[in-house]
DNA sequence: GCAAGAAATTCAAACGTTTGTATTTTTGCA
DNA sequence: TGCAAAAATACAAACGTTTGAATTTCTTGC
């Protein structure tokens, strides 16, 4: 037995195919008592509506696509996760495309999805991507609703999602500084993400605001590794440095591992405070104070705007800011708190 | 300028629609020279396939559904990298979907997978899921080819891919005996999943295989959590446990935390090993030591085991295991290794 | 040069739904 | 009772593709 059509609901009723879409759809141009025969026939029937066939005569799909760096990335599965958690109660699919860093393989999701005919892209951009001119014509022709989360560009999609990367850095550092740390250093990733620019900025506002001078010798940047921060602790310490903040946390599970290595004792000797709160930042041994990103309320925040640029509200920005929250462990915890 | 579709494609040739769609399906029916012309004429046109269209009349689609607990767990989030990486290339979509472990949520997900007519289904059941009874006739009545992984029941699907949880459990107690642990215990889940029965069953065996008897004193079941891994550890340490094989990583920081509290070394005076690898446990004090599930690789295999179906190739099992491996690391390295 | 067969192309229907327009039925009112 | 307006339903085309069958065009061998 194949699947009932609208069409099978029809005949058993001895009505047309049209009314029983209108009865479906609960058009007021159908009669109360049509409607109701309809619904219990199409239930009789197990009748189920073909998606397919509705989207193809309608031109669009409820279908959303997300395209990320990595899946298996905490920051970016929360994303994922807070954002089917929204979607799919409103009839939203969406779907998962990786770009694994890489450029080419972003564009070929992108092309995918809008082979696809979803009705809205979500894109976290690759490290790889420097700029969004691959994308503007691709995505200019079609009428696809573009939101860009995290790493974002400039001049593409319709509004963009991201964290507080300035305030963020700026209270991490705020509060080395409050601490009592001197010689403050950063530790941040690839300038040529907005991410790490923000935060870099952030840090630098920090320290100008307390009169604190920025000393290039603690800057390093392309460092968010857990090898990376290793490696540069070891030059931190040695120029003098008496603090780090990183922007990200497994340059500071580095730092941590240097110093242990070093026995130099955190945070008595020397400060972290790292960026993510990953889920190993409760588990190390200092425990290692960190920046939440709200990572899962931006992957609904995201879904949100999308919805509603759909339903024609009007958004009053195009730039969704998701505040961070600075969580405070033993790695900077000079002073009593 | 709409899309441009085949049967533009077609005038703009003064051929027929039919003869485009044959040419660019590569048929062996349509000649070289208007392939040719067709092949080049789309790409000047900047024709895309509608895939909508194409699904509706072949009665099949390119995409698949994945139903998982949470997105946003290390374990899953590595099956979807997995399983996307595979699929994406071959030309399949990945839909996403969680059940926040709740049956109700889950049958939800899967009802809204087959509406969209999805040619598969992955899936790895929510705990609150005890039978598949409920999905039983859901699945049976349409064709789409049905494969469980990790958690997994018997009687619905065409496959499951399961981690070897009995060797998993047998080697990591294995290591505890040999490195010369005496009365060990077990934590545990919920047995009413084939994983921590599995699990359970090899820990035994490996007790009984050294000769050892299994007290009840030391087995704790339904703890996978850090809080009931900690309030376990307490209990297990006041019977005179030595060392527990915990089925979850979670668990065994719960234990490693009760053990610093309470002053008890690890390894020396107590032994830990978890299972799954979670990210932190290189990077809890002391170093956790844990059976790596092989994660990224099930998810492929689940996604290769797909398209092997799909392009009709005769499975000769209806269970694939993925091999786990222990790693050792410093809670539990009493003797030299 | 022509018939037979192969090769290439066209025709037409189908997938299941939606929707503008036309038609029928019902309703309300004089 | 009759008639216009409103309500309900039916008709038909369309979305873009695929595919079996019919038709045309090209080969090839005699």
């Amino acid at each position: 037995m194949p699947k009932p059509t609208i069409t099978d609901i029809a005949k058993a009723l001895d009505i047309t195919a049209s009314t029983v879409s209108r009865a479906l759809a609960g058009s007021p141009k159908v009669s109360q008592a049509t409607r109701m025969l309809v619904e219990r026939k199409a239930a009789e029937m197990g009748y189920e509506r073909n998606v397919l066939a509705s989207s193809l005569r309608r031109g669009v799909t409820d279908t959303v696509g997300m395209v990320v760096p990595r899946v298996n990335r905490q920051f970016f599965s929360n994303i994922i996760s807070g954002a089917e958690a929204v979607l799919n109660p409103a009839g939203y699919n969406l779907i998962i495309s990786q770009s694994h860093e890489h450029s080419e393989d972003e564009r070929r999701a992108i092309q995918t999805l809008l082979r696809n005919q979803v009705s809205g892209i979500l894109i976290s951009h690759s490290i790889e991507t420097k700029d969004a001119e691959a994308f503007k014509d691709m995505l200019a022709s079609t009428g696809v609703t573009v939101i860009q989360f995290d790493r974002a560009f400039e001049g593409i999609g319709d509004l963009c999602v991201v964290n507080d990367n300035f305030e963020c850095a700026r209270s991490a550092t705020r509060h080395l500084i409050e601490s009592g740390y001197e010689r403050i250093g950063y530790m941040g990733g690839d300038e040529s993400s907005n991410v790490y620019v923000d935060r870099k900025a952030g840090y630098m506002a920090a320290m100008r605001e307390a009169g604190l001078e920025v000393n290039d010798d603690y800057m390093f940047s392309n460092c968010i590794t857990r090898d990376k921060g290793f490696y540069n602790a070891a030059k931190a310490v040695e120029r003098g440095c008496g603090a780090l903040y990183c922007a990200g946390d497994y340059a500071a599970l580095g730092v941590i591992e240097y110093a242990r290595d070093k026995g130099i004792k955190i945070p008595e000797d020397f400060g972290v405070v790292g960026t993510a709160n990953e889920n190993f930042t409760d588990v190390v041994y200092p425990s290692l104070s960190s920046v939440e990103q709200n990572s899962t309320e931006m992957g609904t925040a995201v879904a949100k705007a999308f919805l509603d640029i759909k339903s024609g509200k009007a958004l009053n920005t195009d730039k969704i800011i998701i505040p961070t929250r600075l969580i405070v462990r033993d790695s900077s915890k000079r002073r009593k708190y």
